[in-house]
RNA sequence: GCCUCUCUAGCUCAAUUGGCAGAGCAGUUGACUCUUAAUCAAUUGGUUCCGGGUUCGAGUCCCGGGGGGGGCACCA
């Protein structure tokens, strides 16, 4: 490229090359200059005190946000992983040639700064650079200052654009992190250990969704990413890891929402000789414990105004009551599947009528009865057909030892006592698969075979927990790159 | 896959009924040694997502395509 883009000031990113270059043919080198930081930009400004006449001398580093140029003298923000620290240049203490090359730097590049702190008069802590090195130019603007990016395509695909401007959105994602960390502490501390298995899996199981099929060239065949932790987790309650967790990814080829991603991430937790009663402990417990740890409290306010309390008690109430309540039908369970068709389309849902009998209802269930559950509600004694591995509840084998945990009209977590009668196991298997007999699990079931302790199991969306917590409205918002198109052209 | 909304300068947004594509920020040039979205003066910057069509004239209307948002469908 030749000199003449030099003066196309119009084009920012030819502008900021120039500056590069110039930077360059005078002997710095912009991304190798040496800076080690001695405090944060938020460690430097608690350490200033106004009562002593020592001035403190101190190093920040990071990205310039602003900078207000006023003739000899200019003030400048940079921001670090802490926060914002503002900087002021003059040209007397800075030396001439120091002072033009500064008033150069561009917003968005990445600077090393070096001088004591003071208090300027109108009352901001401020380091009076005596030293200003460049560590890395960026050629590219940053979106606006005070507006920051709105344009959801560039907030997903561009994400660090997204947490160098917008602080809410940078906020959200630490607190993913720190969500993540009080669950692993909360397990660590009770015992629980933590486990890897298998992404690729040669039989997707443990849930009914449609996987993607990758393909491994070396053993010549085709393997599945996994739908679920369950079927491996369950491997190592037999392999006799009593208490066993997976944070993971799982991966559902289907279609994408504000509340689905492809992939995802499950917390399945296994806990031998427990059942879901003991589920129902744990994780009221640990939302409590996590809530307290990263919050601060476990109270929820929503952006309508609605509050959700997660302390204290949490209402449990059956399936069968549930629907009662919602179609006002007493009956409904003796109705034929027409007469369910016909009532549901009354209550204003549209029901496909192609859907097994208890699906329907579970229709009913999703649309009518779960957005309604807004406070942390144990939805229990759930009909069998709607889960192959979960044990029959005693005394009524229509229903089985389950609960699923709603929370803002979404499920959180669903659990049950684990099926381990491995006949009983296949049975259902088989039952389920219908057509599909190679979809099931055989070496699950071998595993079954050698007997796995009774046990209770949880699964947990922490994408749809960390929504909860963090008030995101859409599953977007809490994963950092969530899937997009690939970008055309 | 279907329905619906949306796409204008690097970013945030205007543009009346179909009638000269504009502002703020950022950039460039200049002034200014305590600024707080600094200020002041001047100034550059456009494939209006892409391709067709209607029209004297299209950012605006019509058709097709693409990206994104929302909804539906799919989803034990």
């Amino acid at each position: 490229m030749s000199e003449s883009s030099t003066d196309n000031t119009h084009d920012l990113y030819a502008v900021r090359l120039a500056k590069l270059r110039e930077m360059r043919a005078e002997g710095m080198d912009p991304f190798r200059a040496a800076f080690t930081p001695s405090h944060t930009a938020a460690e430097a400004v608690n350490l200033f005190r106004d009562d002593t006449e020592e001035p403190v001398r101190v190093a920040v580093a990071g990205r310039l946000m602003v900078m207000r140029v006023m003739g000899k003298a200019v003030f400048a923000k940079l921001m670090d992983g802490s926060g914002l620290i503002q900087i002021y240049v003059r040209r007397d203490e800075i030396g001439e040639e120091e002072y033009k090359h500064f008033k150069k730097l561009d917003i968005g590049d990445i600077l090393g700064a070096e001088g004591s702190l003071f208090r300027t008069k109108t009352g901001e802590v401020t380091v009076r650079a005596v030293r200003c090195v460049t560590v890395a130019k960026a050629l590219r603007p940053l979106p606006e200052k005070w507006h920051g990016l709105t344009d959801s395509e560039q907030i997903y695909r561009q994400r660090y654009l997204d947490l160098i401007v917008n602080r809410d959105s940078r906020a959200r994602f630490l607190t993913r992190g720190r969500i993540i960390s009080a669950i692993r502490r909360f397990l660590d501390e009770r015992g629980f250990s933590e486990v890897e298995t298998p992404v690729l899996q040669p039989v997707a199981g443990g849930a009914a969704a449609r996987p993607f099929v990758p393909r491994n060239n070396a053993l010549g065949c085709e393997f599945y990413l996994r739908i679920a932790l369950e079927l491996y987790l369950k491997r190592l309650l037999v392999g006799g890891i009593d208490r066993v967790y997976e944070i993971g990814r799982n991966f559902r080829n289907e279609g994408l929402s504000r509340r689905h991603n492809p992939e995802f991430t499950m917390l399945e937790v296994y806990q031998a000789y427990s059942d879901f009663r003991g589920m129902m402990t744990l994780i009221h417990d640990m939302v409590q414990t996590v809530c307290r740890d990263v919050l601060g409290t476990t109270r929820i306010q929503r952006a309508d105004g609605v509050d959700i309390e997660l302390g204290g008690t949490w209402r449990e109430a059956r399936y069968k009551d549930l629907i009662l309540e919602a179609t006002g039908d007493a009956d409904w369970f003796s109705r034929s599947k027409e007469e369910k068709l016909r009532a549901a389309r009354e209550l204003g849902i549209e029901v496909n009528p192609e859907l097994e009998d208890f699906e329907v209802t579970q229709d009913v269930f999703e649309k009518k009865v779960e957005p309604g559950l807004i406070q942390p509600t144990f939805v229990t004694h759930l009909p069998k057909e709607l889960c192959p591995l979960a044990k029959l509840t005693e005394g009524d084998p229509s229903t089985i030892d389950v609960f699923e945990l709603c929370i803002n009209g979404q499920e959180i977590a669903p659990a049950y006592s684990e099926q381990n009668d491995p006949l009983v196991q296949r049975e259902m298997f088989e039952a389920q698969a219908g057509e599909e007999v190679q979809k099931i699990d055989h070496d699950f079931l071998l595993a079954l075979e050698h007997g796995m302790p009774p046990a209770g199991g949880m699964g947990v969306g922490i994408d749809r927990l960390v929504m909860l917590l963090t008030g995101a409205e859409s599953i977007r918002d809490v994963i950092l790159f969530p899937q997009m198109k690939p970008n055309p052209g």
